[in-house]
DNA sequence: CTCTAAGGGCTACAGTGTAGAACTGTCAAG
DNA sequence: CTTGACAGTTCTACACTGTAGCCCTTAGAG
């Protein structure tokens, strides 16, 4: 075979011959990988299919990230850095839905890349943004600070685990096996179930998320006594539980 | 090297050599492999090792589950079998609470496991006596057929994400390293981050999904006008809203 | 007894992550 | 200029993976 060009000059470049020292490769390594998770999903990635997408020997690879772990986790920061940073509005649940729905749409937008998120849990700079976002809407409502901050992690998980459950197909409208089975249940044992088969059927995601983060917010703000907008005069001055 | 017993001998048994026919071997290495999984985690697991573990030919374990992927889902089924239905009480709330502590529950005692139930979204037995749970909670508080099956489903989504975020560390305490990562941020930037930098030092998990749960709970009772403990107001109302 | 089919094993292949050493060009110091 | 350091790249090698294809053994049916 062919002896290899020895050194590396094999690769493509812009300039001729320009500064090849910083940087700049380790852009386009980042970017062949992204490209190549985001379309094949992590079961058809590897270190040396992506290598050889920017015809690159692998260690090259893996001399710019340590690891492959270190790549993925790289490639997971990059997919963070395009969440849309909601600007704070003046209802902190106009702000908690804007959250939510930029990490739903960052879910839509990147499928296969999305459950990174829960391995690698960022803690990058794209990421503080939103949750700051977070935290002072839920701090605007005037829990105390142990409350705030279990809620805006939950908040977090459940809107985490909402677009993962999403992405993975969960609440996809039911397929015909799928409807099947839930035909073939005992009625008797399960007629809940049986009985929203054809809701299932027509379910629309994207109303079940609103309706669901809308129901986490309404009830942050029974917490709350009932200030801002929330018109729940009742049931005022619950004792929240301390931590 | 020494030949290997031929035909399979090689293998402990409980009788001597009662029927050795049906299932009971399909058993061991499932318990073997569901093990493996358990302590090891996805990374640590092969089928080499399953084999290994019993003492059986790599092979042989993918004759009975016919790809990793099968016996990854059957190792996921076999979890979920775990899970302590709860038997309905008389009110939807207390129900609702104890499936998504059920859940979560199981998530700590599989932390490893736990998160092939977003990859492999079981519809098998068990599932479906915990969800036909939370449907007729649902259904019971008057909500229309399309707004229970979306917030059912979402439901289960966002327990299933807080418990696989608190699996993969989401949720614990800050250590030293995010510490100091939180209070070098600029104060003037994320202020409610800041100030909540020792509450997330404090953080109780069981507290923070408690209260999350319960803010979601609360949330719903505030889409149903308030007939809380009302016994079902019979589901005779079947035609109320065809999704 | 023979026949059959299922359970199990062996070999082989294509692929994986990555450690180690060797080479190449670039640049600063002598 | 020469010399050295050095980051970037490549090659080689190893241990490991999932699994397709073929074969052997054995239990049970006839």
């Amino acid at each position: 075979m062919e002896q290899r060009m020895p050194g590396g000059h094999s690769r493509r470049r812009r300039g001729p011959q320009k500064r090849r020292k910083r940087g700049l490769d380790k852009e386009a390594i980042l970017d062949a990988a992204f490209a190549m998770l985001a379309r094949e999903g992590e079961a058809g990635f590897s270190v040396r299919k992506v290598a050889a997408a920017i015809g690159v020997d692998p260690m090259t690879v893996l001399h710019h990230f340590r690891c492959k772990n270190d790549l993925l986790r790289a490639i997971a920061d990059r997919a963070l850095t395009t969440v849309e940073l909601p600007s704070p509005s003046k209802s902190w649940k106009t702000d908690l839905r804007r959250v939510a729905a930029a990490y739903r749409d960052l879910a839509h937008r990147y499928p296969r890349i999305f459950h990174l998120h829960f391995r690698y849990h960022a803690t990058g700079a794209a990421d503080h943004a939103s949750s700051e976002v977070v935290y002072r809407a839920l701090l605007s409502t005037g829990l105390k600070k142990a409350q705030a901050a279990g809620l805006g992690l939950a908040f977090y998980a459940f809107v985490l685990g909402f677009a993962l459950a999403e992405t993975e197909g969960l609440l996809a409208p039911l397929n015909d096996a799928e409807e099947a089975e839930l035909t073939a249940l005992d009625p008797g044992a399960v007629p809940a179930t049986v009985a929203l088969i054809p809701a299932f059927r027509a379910l629309d995601p994207d109303t079940a998320f609103a309706s669901a983060i809308g129901a986490f917010i309404a009830g942050v703000a029974t917490l709350t006594g009932g200030k801002e907008n929330a018109r729940r005069p009742t049931t005022a001055r619950r004792r929240v539980a301390k931590v």
